[in-house]
DNA sequence: TACAATCCTC
């Protein structure tokens, strides 16, 4: 268990101001409630309660909230049970001391005990939940994402009268957004009679952290409209979502709106930046803030290694790691999550292997399952997928859908049809609901023509009634995100596009473009109809759009909601050749840069 | 004693 608690990490520093039991002056004994406020850890606090003994204090309802609130202000596994032994052994705690033990449990590692520990005092019918209460319950339903437990607290709020709080709304809006129900969360935000800034910043965050940046913008909008003043924590929700939709306009404009409200003093504002101008494709305008930063946590230094490898520099990244080290800065797990899909973007398998090793052995942190889903990225994708498959069998934790996915999605690089057909039956086990793993099993088997598969998947596929999230690629233009879906070309695109795409395709083939319709896999279809499905793949589409709406030699942007395509992969290097435009593509899981007829990926992906 | 909080496996 990691000590989360500075101060409990001070306990040398300060240890001769807790005077050693046999130093105790009997005469004139130190006062208890004084040695707390100087008090640096858990050791010096068992300590003072053993005084408190002597001068008559451990009963005292006062004393005994100092210590439990000692123990809850950074909660550690040992801190938590002691400050519940303390707890139970109050004759009546009060709801003060209860709001105490809730706000510890609801920032531990076990959450839930809060709403355990509640549901016994109320069935004890003597302590009576008040303002305070409420705000670190819902915390802890959000962080163990306990919807039903949510919804119990939220109805008995609304009886005692405390659903309107002003600390309660939000809270609640929270826990509902975190459960993954944003319908209840609007539902309560829209109960609100004035929302106060807070209000509207725990809606806008909720819907860009449930991936919804449009609903997130258009609050915003309507939060301006109505003249509320957005603070700093607005902004990082704000810029989340133009992250997600790679809106570098609406981005650009939030930077201004920072500057000129005082806002670029907040080092997590920066960040949020950062990772914005990274996320729409602006490498160098994340770099030059970075770079002009005073004081660079170890969030800002994350932020930029992540953006490095985001965008398939790992060398730069792993150079920002050393620069980061020799600053003296201390590296968290995000930043190894960067350093690992630096490494598995760029195929370096053996300094991946080093990072993960460092992460646990040098820097004592627990690996998560994303740091797994890395690792087991930098295996397959470099084609070590039996490794990469006794990797996810031998973990301590039992692997997700999402992990056994990655290994899939390494098969189908790889063109291993056995393994896939074994790693599928393990996704198919856990999670049979998800399109996208048919698909690609199915791309699979097409590929190795083995066509009566392919309709056999089909059917299973729309047998167990899993749904395919269709390809999109959005494009901004003017301060508009266009979004353009794969295949509803014929029908929705206007004449113009219809032209340009046309054109567009021509073009390309004059420069010796073949439609890779091996891609494509429906078994029923002849060549023609192929060609016309690839024709209209949403990053073409995107494309098409850009070259005919945006000037002459400027860089055309496209986020993609999956992995592109290969032959779209291959039509974007020749259009940055044939047309002098570089298009700068992110995908679900990295960033394209084209230029010259070349990909920055280097065709590794 | 309290509310919202950037960077995170595809």
């Amino acid at each position: 268990m990691a000590i989360s608690s500075p101060s409990l990490l001070l306990s040398f520093s300060h240890a001769e101001t807790i005077p050693k039991p046999s130093k105790i002056d009997t005469v004139n004994p130190p006062n208890p409630i004084l040695l707390i406020s100087r008090c640096t850890s858990l050791r010096e606090l068992m300590q003072i309660q053993g005084y408190a003994i002597k001068s008559h204090l451990h009963e005292d309802v006062s004393f005994i909230t100092k210590l439990i609130n000692f123990c809850t202000e950074y909660p550690t596994t040992s801190s938590m049970s002691y400050a519940r032994q303390l707890f139970d052994a109050m004759p009546e705690p009060d709801i003060v001391v209860f709001n105490s033990m809730a706000r510890g449990y609801s920032r531990s590692t076990t959450p839930l005990e809060a709403f355990s520990l509640f549901v016994e005092i109320l069935e004890d019918d003597y302590l009576l939940p008040d303002g305070y209460t409420f705000p670190s319950l819902l915390k802890a339903c959000a962080a163990a994402k306990a919807l039903e437990e949510g919804r119990q607290l939220h109805c008995l709020s609304m009886k005692l009268g405390l659903d309107d709080n002003i600390y309660v709304c939000p809270t609640l809006i929270n826990m509902y957004t975190e459960c993954e129900d944003v319908d209840a969360a609007r539902c309560v935000f829209d109960g609100i009679v004035e929302p106060c800034v807070v209000s509207y910043n725990a809606m806008i965050t909720g819907y860009a952290r449930r991936n919804r940046p449009n609903e997130a913008l258009s609050l915003f909008r309507e939060m301006q409209g109505k003249n509320l003043k957005p603070n700093e924590v607005t902004l990082l929700s704000v810029l989340s979502s133009c992250s997600l939709l790679g809106s570098l306009d609406l981005g650009k404009w939030i930077h201004e709106y920072a500057k000129k409200h005082g806002f670029c003093k907040y080092v997590k504002v920066i960040t949020a930046l950062i990772d914005m101008f990274a996320k729409c494709g602006s490498l160098d305008d994340a770099v030059s803030l970075f770079e002009r930063m005073r004081h660079k946590d170890t969030q800002a230094w994350s932020a930029m290694i992540v953006a490095y490898a985001n965008h398939g520099q790992a060398e730069k990244s792993m150079l920002m790691f050393e620069r980061m080290r020799s600053e003296n800065v201390q590296p968290d797990e995000i930043t190894f999550l960067g350093l690992l899909n630096a490494c598995s973007h760029a195929g370096l398998v053996e300094e991946g292997r080093e990072y993960f090793s460092r992460m646990v052995n040098e820097y004592g942190i627990v690996p998560s399952i994303k740091h797994y889903g890395s690792m087991v990225d930098l295996l397959g994708r470099a084609g070590h997928l039996d490794d990469a498959y006794r990797f996810i069998d031998k973990l301590p934790i039992s692997p997700t859908p999402m992990l056994w996915r990655i290994l899939l999605s390494a098969c189908s690089s790889h063109n291993n049809l056995e393994l896939a057909e074994k790693v599928s039956e393990r996704i198919f086990e856990l999670d049979d609901s998800h399109g996208g793993d048919y698909v690609m099993l199915s791309n699979l088997y097409a590929r190795n023509k083995k066509w009566e598969d392919v309709d056999s998947l089909r059917k299973v596929m729309k047998d167990r009634r899993a749904v395919k999230v269709p390809g999109c690629s959005s494009i901004e233009v003017n301060n508009v995100v266009h979004e353009f879906f794969s295949g509803d070309g014929v029908k929705s695109v206007t004449t113009k596009l219809h032209k340009a795409l046309d054109e567009m395709v021509k073009e390309l083939k004059l420069a010796g473009y073949v439609p890779d319709t091996s891609i494509v896999v429906h078994a029923d279809m002849n060549d023609q109809e192929k060609k016309i499905t690839l024709r209209y793949h949403s990053e073409k589409l995107a494309i098409a759009f850009g070259l005919l709406n945006t000037p002459a030699g400027t860089t055309i942007r496209v986020v993609k909601n999956l992995r592109v395509c290969r032959d779209c992969h291959n039509a974007a290097k020749l259009i940055s050749l044939i047309f002098g435009r570089k298009v700068v593509l992110r995908d679900v899981q990295r960033f394209h840069h084209f230029e010259d007829g070349k990909c920055s990926c280097g065709d590794f992906w």
